[in-house]
DNA sequence: TTCTAACATTCGAATATTCTTATATGAAAA
DNA sequence: TTTTCATATAAGAATATTCGAATGTTAGAA
């Protein structure tokens, strides 16, 4: 490794390392993940998603903010009901992907 | 979502979803994206991570030490140096490309 | 054997994450 | 307008992560 791939390196881990690590530690928690995959053929609103995950709705909607405010998901309003939907899902289950078929 | 594909999301939750989590987790930091990133052509000593990362040694062995119990990275003894290399290069770069690809 | 280089481990403080409980908000039904 | 349903937010305790400082370990050089 040459002098400048090692600049390089340095300046990545400030930089796109640092940006990575961020994104990897928004989808890093099993609740996380399992709305990104209850998501993926389509919209959900919140009491959906609680009831499917049987975890408690002041929970799922914390998850949800963490996942609407790093861009993840985001949702439209349907009289009571919020409606969420992956931003971009080619991105978010390209990891799921990866993990699936990398992971046993 | 028919009721069996509903039961099936609870179980990934506590199964799947949980041990991708636990690596996700693993992964979410930039020092252990860098380290990753500098171990793919091949082995490194701790100094040399040290000396490529600038950061201090006791926290790169503590970095490596993460990696190490979760499978990620294993060495081997060469006198006083410990060789550090990717046990599974294609899984964890797998991720990295991933990323590469969808996040700016 | 003593010293030193290379690395690991321990400890503790600072910070971050997570979940539960309680409460707030806002749209629409009554 | 009052109530109710759907969801969000706040507060706080428990737990986890992170890093620096200090110390431990071990292989080989002197």
């Amino acid at each position: 490794m040459n002098n400048q791939e090692k600049e390089h390196l340095i300046k990545d881990l400030e930089g796109k390392y640092h940006t990575y690590a961020e994104y990897l530690k928004v989808l890093a928690h099993p609740i996380r993940l399992a709305i990104i995959d209850a998501l993926k053929e389509g919209t959900c609103c919140v009491s959906d998603v609680t009831e499917l995950l049987q975890v408690s709705q002041p929970n799922i909607s914390q998850h949800l903010a963490i996942l609407r405010l790093h861009g993840i998901v985001e949702y439209e309003e349907d009289g009571k009901k919020r409606c969420y939907s992956l931003c971009n899902p080619s991105s978010s289950l390209a990891i799921l992907a990866t993990l699936g078929k990398h992971l046993s």
